[in-house]
DNA sequence: TCCATATTCAACCCCATGGTTGAATATCAG
DNA sequence: CTGATATTCAACCATGGGGTTGAATATGGA
């Protein structure tokens, strides 16, 4: 299983944000939050092309961001969660971040202010 | 300031997603926790171009990201907390579901393994 | 004033990517 | 077997965006 801690490269978060920045992915991923759904489900609510779906399908798949279940002709998608957990994480370094550091940072702009 | 609070189109966010989804960008953000720094300084680590590194910034700056506050010639970049807020909060969402859902998508995993 | 430093602007290039259409594949139902 | 449904594959197109180079702007220092 190999649970990586590295920081610099993370190509895990970086597909991981590439693939959620696409407005449509992401719509697609907070439609799978209320449970799994074929691809066809998954295209309705969208004007674009069924292939133009699955072909966002594939990227969030390759990025490791859901699970494709084969049933029958259809194909099941469901969310996975490691993906998401490694964004909040990254995101999450820099609450810490702010708390220490907020209150140095506001009057160092307050120090570039007067020189304005 | 007015600050919404929709969820569906969130212009916002998905600034601050593409912004970061670049892996040069992102590099810089994190650089950019250790405190403000010239684009010169921001430059410094990356074999690109000034040019280069001086769009990205533009980016990020465009996003929100980061704010600059120009000193004589110089430029000062300093992070920005809100747009990096905004993607914990998003990412966030999806930890309730997890919790909540993790049982019951187990077993229904667990039926889809029967069906292959 | 003159030159170096710090940065952007403008134009350009190239490739990745979002999107399309049309055909192929596979499964289900008569 | 035949046809409808569900999905992908393959080829193609057009735009955007990451990157470059070269010139412009502005500030600092001698």
């Amino acid at each position: 299983m190999g649970l990586n801690m590295e920081m610099s490269p993370a190509p895990a978060l970086d597909a991981a944000l590439y693939a959620i920045a696409d407005p449509t992915r992401r719509r697609i991923v907070e439609r799978l939050m209320r449970g799994p759904a074929r691809v066809t489900d998954l295209a309705a609510p969208f004007s674009m092309s069924l292939n133009g779906v699955s072909k966002h399908l594939k990227v969030l798949e390759g990025a490791g961001l859901l699970k494709r279940t084969c049933r029958g002709r259809e194909h099941v998608l469901a969310l996975r969660p490691e993906p998401i957990r490694r964004i909040q994480a990254w995101s999450s370094r820099f609450e810490r971040f702010w708390t220490d550091r907020l209150d140095a940072l506001a009057q160092q702009l307050e120090n570039e202010k007067e020189t304005e």
